[in-house]
DNA sequence: AAAATCACCAACCGCTCCCTG
DNA sequence: TCAGGGAGCGGTTGGTGATTT
Protein backbone atom coordinates (compact mmCIF):
# COMPACT_ATOMS: atom_id res chain seq x y z
CA UNK A 1 0.00 0.00 0.00
CA UNK A 2 0.39 3.63 -0.51
CA UNK A 3 0.78 4.00 3.55
CA UNK A 4 3.90 1.74 3.42
CA UNK A 5 6.02 3.64 0.61
CA UNK A 6 4.95 7.12 0.76
CA UNK A 7 3.37 8.79 -1.20
CA UNK A 8 4.89 9.73 -4.53
CA UNK A 9 7.67 7.20 -3.60
CA UNK A 10 8.66 6.12 -6.88
CA UNK A 11 10.81 2.78 -8.14
CA UNK A 12 13.73 5.04 -8.58
CA UNK A 13 13.88 5.21 -4.61
CA UNK A 14 14.42 8.98 -5.00
CA UNK A 15 15.23 10.95 -2.20
CA UNK A 16 12.38 13.43 -1.79
CA UNK A 17 13.37 16.73 0.52
CA UNK A 18 12.53 16.55 4.45
CA UNK A 19 12.19 19.21 7.27
CA UNK A 20 11.60 22.87 7.05
CA UNK A 21 10.31 24.20 3.99
CA UNK A 22 12.07 27.32 2.43
CA UNK A 23 10.09 30.41 1.51
CA UNK A 24 11.02 29.31 -2.40
CA UNK A 25 9.24 26.12 -2.01
CA UNK A 26 6.47 27.84 0.07
CA UNK A 27 6.02 30.18 -2.95
CA UNK A 28 6.48 27.33 -5.61
CA UNK A 29 3.16 25.72 -3.59
CA UNK A 30 1.15 28.28 -3.32
CA UNK A 31 1.46 29.31 -6.93
CA UNK A 32 1.03 25.78 -8.05
CA UNK A 33 -2.04 25.38 -6.06
CA UNK A 34 -3.93 28.81 -6.29
CA UNK A 35 -3.34 28.01 -9.59
CA UNK A 36 -4.10 24.99 -10.29
CA UNK A 37 -6.21 24.12 -6.96
CA UNK A 38 -6.23 21.44 -3.95
CA UNK A 39 -6.02 17.61 -5.02
CA UNK A 40 -3.95 15.16 -6.82
CA UNK A 41 -1.39 16.31 -4.06
CA UNK A 42 1.43 13.97 -5.68
CA UNK A 43 1.18 15.59 -9.34
CA UNK A 44 1.42 18.65 -7.07
CA UNK A 45 4.60 18.23 -5.64
CA UNK A 46 6.12 16.76 -9.10
CA UNK A 47 4.63 19.48 -11.25
CA UNK A 48 5.45 22.29 -9.14
CA UNK A 49 8.73 21.34 -9.29
CA UNK A 50 9.10 20.53 -5.50
CA UNK A 51 11.29 17.76 -4.46
CA UNK A 52 8.98 16.76 -1.63
CA UNK A 53 5.96 13.87 -1.21
CA UNK A 54 2.75 14.99 -2.01
CA UNK A 55 1.85 14.18 1.22
CA UNK A 56 4.37 16.69 3.10
CA UNK A 57 2.47 18.97 0.38
CA UNK A 58 -0.41 19.01 0.85
CA UNK A 59 0.54 19.15 5.09
CA UNK A 60 2.26 22.18 4.13
CA UNK A 61 -0.25 23.79 2.45
CA UNK A 62 -3.27 22.80 4.82
CA UNK A 63 -1.80 23.57 7.96
CA UNK A 64 0.51 26.97 6.18
CA UNK A 65 -0.43 28.06 3.19
CA UNK A 66 -3.82 27.95 2.91
CA UNK A 67 -5.79 31.37 2.63
CA UNK A 68 -7.68 31.98 5.44
CA UNK A 69 -5.74 30.69 8.37
CA UNK A 70 -5.33 32.42 11.76
CA UNK A 71 -2.31 32.78 12.98
CA UNK A 72 -1.81 33.80 16.57
CA UNK A 73 -3.06 32.41 20.08
CA UNK A 74 -6.25 30.66 20.48
CA UNK A 75 -8.95 32.75 21.99
CA UNK A 76 -10.78 31.82 25.22
CA UNK A 77 -13.99 31.24 22.56
CA UNK A 78 -12.12 29.22 20.49
CA UNK A 79 -10.50 27.19 23.54
CA UNK A 80 -14.28 26.82 25.15
CA UNK A 81 -15.25 25.09 21.71
CA UNK A 82 -12.08 22.89 21.77
CA UNK A 83 -13.07 21.97 25.21
CA UNK A 84 -16.63 21.53 24.10
CA UNK A 85 -15.99 19.39 21.51
CA UNK A 86 -13.25 17.86 22.18
CA UNK A 87 -15.79 16.18 25.16
CA UNK A 88 -18.04 14.95 22.66
CA UNK A 89 -16.13 13.52 19.79
CA UNK A 90 -12.68 12.87 21.49
CA UNK A 91 -9.32 13.33 19.67
CA UNK A 92 -11.05 13.80 16.25
CA UNK A 93 -8.87 16.97 15.66
CA UNK A 94 -10.20 17.41 12.10
CA UNK A 95 -13.72 17.30 13.00
CA UNK A 96 -12.83 19.69 15.73
CA UNK A 97 -11.32 21.61 13.36
CA UNK A 98 -13.88 22.16 11.28
CA UNK A 99 -15.79 24.34 13.54
CA UNK A 100 -12.94 26.47 13.80
CA UNK A 101 -12.90 28.81 11.10
CA UNK A 102 -9.00 29.78 10.30
CA UNK A 103 -7.35 26.89 12.75
CA UNK A 104 -5.95 23.56 11.32
CA UNK A 105 -6.70 20.28 12.90
CA UNK A 106 -2.83 20.08 13.76
CA UNK A 107 -2.76 23.46 15.95
CA UNK A 108 -5.68 22.35 17.80
CA UNK A 109 -3.58 18.79 18.42
CA UNK A 110 -0.80 20.76 19.67
CA UNK A 111 -2.83 23.24 22.17
CA UNK A 112 -4.52 20.55 23.45
CA UNK A 113 -1.37 18.82 23.76
CA UNK A 114 0.60 21.50 25.57
CA UNK A 115 -2.12 22.93 27.78
CA UNK A 116 -4.48 20.25 28.49
CA UNK A 117 -2.56 17.10 29.09
CA UNK A 118 -0.77 18.39 32.07
CA UNK A 119 -3.96 19.46 33.21
CA UNK A 120 -5.56 15.60 32.84
CA UNK A 121 -2.88 14.21 34.52
CA UNK A 122 -2.99 16.43 37.74
CA UNK A 123 -6.87 16.36 38.13
CA UNK A 124 -6.96 12.23 36.87
CA UNK A 125 -7.03 11.39 40.89
CA UNK A 126 -9.24 14.49 42.09
CA UNK A 127 -11.51 12.83 39.63
CA UNK A 128 -11.65 9.55 40.08
CA UNK A 129 -13.03 10.45 43.65
CA UNK A 130 -15.59 12.26 42.19
CA UNK A 131 -16.67 9.91 39.95
CA UNK A 132 -17.03 7.30 42.83
CA UNK A 133 -19.37 9.92 44.82
CA UNK A 134 -21.40 10.32 41.89
CA UNK A 135 -21.78 6.81 41.65
CA UNK A 136 -23.49 6.44 44.69
CA UNK A 137 -25.74 9.57 43.85
CA UNK A 138 -28.37 9.12 41.67
CA UNK A 139 -29.26 11.65 39.35
CA UNK A 140 -31.86 14.04 39.41
CA UNK A 141 -34.00 16.06 36.87
CA UNK A 142 -32.26 14.63 34.43
CA UNK A 143 -34.35 14.28 31.45
CA UNK A 144 -33.06 12.04 28.53
CA UNK A 145 -33.71 11.94 25.08
CA UNK A 146 -31.98 8.72 22.71
CA UNK A 147 -31.47 10.05 19.37
CA UNK A 148 -30.34 7.24 16.77
CA UNK A 149 -28.28 8.04 14.15
CA UNK A 150 -28.18 5.22 11.39
CA UNK A 151 -27.35 8.23 8.75
CA UNK A 152 -24.83 10.69 8.40
CA UNK A 153 -27.01 13.65 9.23
CA UNK A 154 -28.26 15.11 12.10
CA UNK A 155 -31.37 13.58 13.52
CA UNK A 156 -34.12 16.56 14.52
CA UNK A 157 -33.74 16.36 17.75
CA UNK A 158 -29.80 16.31 17.33
CA UNK A 159 -29.71 19.22 15.56
CA UNK A 160 -32.68 21.25 18.16
CA UNK A 161 -29.96 20.53 20.26
CA UNK A 162 -27.20 22.19 18.94
CA UNK A 163 -28.88 24.99 16.78
CA UNK A 164 -29.33 27.84 19.07
CA UNK A 165 -29.86 30.51 16.41
CA UNK A 166 -33.16 31.35 16.85
CA UNK A 167 -33.70 32.06 20.19
CA UNK A 168 -31.76 32.44 23.55
CA UNK A 169 -32.43 29.46 25.46
CA UNK A 170 -29.39 28.35 27.42
CA UNK A 171 -28.29 24.57 26.63
CA UNK A 172 -27.16 22.29 29.63
CA UNK A 173 -24.23 20.45 28.60
CA UNK A 174 -24.10 18.04 30.81
CA UNK A 175 -20.88 15.00 31.19
CA UNK A 176 -21.84 11.73 32.39
CA UNK A 177 -19.51 9.33 31.98
CA UNK A 178 -20.37 6.06 34.03
CA UNK A 179 -23.87 6.11 33.12
CA UNK A 180 -25.31 5.13 29.56
CA UNK A 181 -25.03 8.00 26.87
CA UNK A 182 -28.61 9.36 26.56
CA UNK A 183 -27.98 11.47 23.30
CA UNK A 184 -25.45 10.22 20.66
CA UNK A 185 -24.58 12.82 18.06
CA UNK A 186 -22.78 11.61 15.27
CA UNK A 187 -19.55 13.69 13.96
CA UNK A 188 -20.87 16.01 11.56
CA UNK A 189 -20.15 15.52 7.83
CA UNK A 190 -19.34 19.09 6.65
CA UNK A 191 -17.99 22.34 8.10
CA UNK A 192 -19.09 24.54 5.65
CA UNK A 193 -21.64 27.40 6.79
CA UNK A 194 -20.65 27.03 10.51
CA UNK A 195 -20.40 30.35 12.91
CA UNK A 196 -19.97 30.48 16.41
CA UNK A 197 -21.06 33.11 18.76
CA UNK A 198 -20.31 32.79 22.58
CA UNK A 199 -22.62 35.24 23.96
CA UNK A 200 -21.52 33.43 27.44
CA UNK A 201 -18.90 32.08 29.14
CA UNK A 202 -18.68 29.17 31.42
CA UNK A 203 -17.07 27.85 34.50
CA UNK A 204 -14.34 26.42 33.49
CA UNK A 205 -13.60 24.92 36.87
CA UNK A 206 -17.08 22.95 36.25
CA UNK A 207 -16.00 21.61 33.02
CA UNK A 208 -12.91 20.09 33.50
CA UNK A 209 -14.28 17.92 36.31
CA UNK A 210 -16.62 16.36 33.21
CA UNK A 211 -14.26 16.15 31.39
CA UNK A 212 -11.71 14.81 32.65
CA UNK A 213 -13.80 11.96 33.67
CA UNK A 214 -13.18 10.53 30.50
CA UNK A 215 -11.33 6.92 31.65
CA UNK A 216 -10.70 6.33 27.57
CA UNK A 217 -10.78 8.96 26.05
CA UNK A 218 -10.48 6.91 23.03
CA UNK A 219 -14.44 5.24 23.39
CA UNK A 220 -15.72 8.97 23.29
CA UNK A 221 -14.45 9.36 20.03
CA UNK A 222 -16.43 6.34 18.80
CA UNK A 223 -19.74 7.95 19.82
CA UNK A 224 -20.58 11.26 21.58
CA UNK A 225 -21.88 11.61 24.26
CA UNK A 226 -24.26 14.00 25.63
CA UNK A 227 -26.72 14.42 28.06
CA UNK A 228 -28.92 17.19 27.49
CA UNK A 229 -30.78 18.64 30.41
CA UNK A 230 -34.15 20.51 30.06
CA UNK A 231 -33.79 22.40 33.76
CA UNK A 232 -30.13 24.82 33.70
CA UNK A 233 -28.07 22.86 36.71
CA UNK A 234 -25.78 25.01 38.69
CA UNK A 235 -23.14 22.05 39.02
CA UNK A 236 -22.97 22.11 35.96
CA UNK A 237 -21.52 24.11 32.67
CA UNK A 238 -24.27 26.68 31.80
CA UNK A 239 -23.91 28.38 28.54
CA UNK A 240 -25.50 29.56 25.71
CA UNK A 241 -23.71 29.15 22.66
CA UNK A 242 -24.94 30.68 19.40
CA UNK A 243 -24.57 27.65 16.91
CA UNK A 244 -25.54 28.20 13.35
CA UNK A 245 -25.05 24.88 11.52
CA UNK A 246 -26.30 24.51 8.03
CA UNK A 247 -26.43 20.70 6.90
C1' DA B 1 26.27 33.73 32.38
C1' DA B 2 25.55 29.00 31.56
C1' DA B 3 22.96 24.89 31.91
C1' DA B 4 18.66 22.70 32.42
C1' DT B 5 13.96 22.54 31.69
C1' DC B 6 9.73 23.82 29.58
C1' DA B 7 6.51 25.19 25.94
C1' DC B 8 5.33 25.47 21.45
C1' DC B 9 4.84 24.11 16.81
C1' DA B 10 6.15 22.33 12.22
C1' DA B 11 6.73 18.23 10.08
C1' DC B 12 7.00 13.25 9.64
C1' DC B 13 5.19 8.48 10.09
C1' DG B 14 2.12 4.83 9.83
C1' DC B 15 -2.46 3.49 9.50
C1' DT B 16 -6.93 3.62 7.45
C1' DC B 17 -10.52 4.87 4.31
C1' DC B 18 -12.35 5.71 -0.18
C1' DC B 19 -12.44 5.62 -5.00
C1' DT B 20 -11.49 3.59 -9.35
C1' DG B 21 -10.35 0.28 -12.81
C1' DT C 1 -15.07 -8.58 -5.81
C1' DC C 2 -10.58 -7.09 -5.22
C1' DA C 3 -6.22 -4.75 -5.56
C1' DG C 4 -3.80 -0.46 -6.04
C1' DG C 5 -3.31 4.37 -5.59
C1' DG C 6 -4.71 8.82 -3.65
C1' DA C 7 -5.91 11.18 0.23
C1' DG C 8 -6.87 12.17 5.12
C1' DC C 9 -6.21 11.43 9.93
C1' DG C 10 -4.15 10.90 14.57
C1' DG C 11 0.08 10.05 17.01
C1' DT C 12 4.71 11.21 17.57
C1' DT C 13 9.12 13.45 17.09
C1' DG C 14 12.51 16.94 16.87
C1' DG C 15 13.95 21.71 16.61
C1' DT C 16 13.91 26.13 18.69
C1' DG C 17 13.01 29.93 21.60
C1' DA C 18 11.68 31.21 26.36
C1' DT C 19 12.01 30.62 31.09
C1' DT C 20 13.90 28.94 35.29
C1' DT C 21 17.58 27.36 38.30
Amino acid sequence: MVGMMGWGANSDQQEWRKGPWTPEEDKLLSEYVNLHGEGRWSSVARCAGLNRTGKSCRLRWVNYLRPGLKRGHITPQEEGIIIELHALWGNKWSTIARYLPGRTDNEIKNYWRTHFKKKEKASAKQDKKKILRQRNQPQQNCTTTTISTTDKKLSPQAEQAIMRSDDNNTFTYHQNMDQDPVVELPPLTTSSDISYTWTDTFPMDGLWGGLWNLDDHSQASDKCKVALQNEPATDNCSYAPDYAVNL
